[in-house]
DNA sequence: GTTAGAATGGACCAATTGGTCTAATTTGGA
DNA sequence: TCCAAATTAGACCAATTGGTCCATTCTAAC
């Protein structure tokens, strides 16, 4: 509302990217001057530190990544169209995210886990959080009649992140999405199978 | 073999799991010199930048990943012993790494694949190393009748390798490696269901 | 339109960064 | 034993780090 919020705001969301991208240790406030185009002024008049930036960014990204997985799963209203709507989402996951740099719970859980148990515990509610989803969306469907009952939703959803995780990784370090769309199809199957 | 060749070893020792728990950037040259107890000069007569020892590090972790995976799978004669041997290593990952910090494909992948070529470049042929050893434990499996003939090894080694990895990722932002063990038992269902 | 308070730019700070250089020490071969 | 080469410690460097502070500028309520 005030303009100090939106300008909050608007620094929280040009930092967003470079952290995700670049690291924490790796993002200097300089970086972020740069991208908003202010003085250090105009930072620090509305953070008290980098730390203190660091957890705000982290917070919006995990707004977004809920609203993004509610997003794209919203257009379906089977448990296993849902599925799919995410299963297309991540086939063109390098290009379709809307916070350049990956995904945030591999940057920033792979950093803070040595260094910063504020942001770890951050990371680690919203990996419980996705994880959590996935397992619902099963559930749904077990109670809707589109999956046997006795399919473990918890197990799968475990497999299902993990997944998903490690091949994020891979597709960004090999510079192509092969192996991502053979993890997809893996899951496809499992799904396929649990189905009624 | 000459003093400098020893000098230079011990500093990349030293070095590598520093790196490997607080990333490259995370990592200051004083941050060796402690660990080292070397004045500047004597990290600066060895190597020429911190990249440069950056990269000799990953080199060193990469030579250790693969006698580890050669080592902790040699005590097996069967392929399927093989994997049973490499499971109960990751059950007890946390404690049983050689270098502190976690897996290094998972932290220098995901440092190196905005920030530096070179470095994602070492990590991809690791991976690529590594998935392929496991399609090969399948492939000799198969070749001496434990494994059924129609099992698609390559496939197999993408979703080992991607669920281990955000298995340890998981894990470590977690605290507890509970998640790592349902991944472990989802990976020997799979080969228990392809095995005759 | 005035004015109080919020918001901003940027000079400034000490500490640290990666890196250089030289003087001193250690080394191993003749 | 000696000496040249290899190795080392640490003073020193410019640039950058995260952060402070204050004079100026903007903004909105009256």
């Amino acid at each position: 509302m005030g303009k100090a919020e939106k300008t909050r705001q608007f620094i929280i969301e040009k930092a967003a990217p470079i952290f995700n991208k670049k690291g924490v240790a790796g993002t200097s406030i300089s970086d972020i001057l740069k991208a908003t185009r202010l003085a250090k002024g105009g930072v620090y008049g509305n953070f008290s530190s980098k730390e203190e930036i660091v957890m705000e960014v982290f917070d919006y990204i995990a707004e977004e990544e809920k609203l993004n997985l509610r997003q794209v799963t919203a257009t379906a209203n089977t448990s296993a169209g849902k599925f799919e709507a995410l299963f297309q989402y991540y086939a063109r996951y390098p290009e379709e995210q809307k916070i350049a740099g990956g995904c945030p719970m591999l940057n920033f859980g792979v950093e803070a886990d040595d260094t910063n148990p504020g942001l770890k515990r951050k990371v680690s509610e919203l990996v419980l959080y996705y994880q959590s989803r996935i397992a619902k969306m099963v559930q749904y469907g077990k109670e809707h009649g589109e999956f046997e009952k006795d399919w473990d939703e918890r197990k799968f959803a475990i497999r299902m992140f993990t997944m998903l995780e490690g091949a994020i990784l891979v597709s960004s370090v090999l510079g192509h999405n092969k192996q991502m769309l053979v993890v997809l199809e893996a899951l496809r199957e499992e799904i396929r199978q649990h189905s009624l």
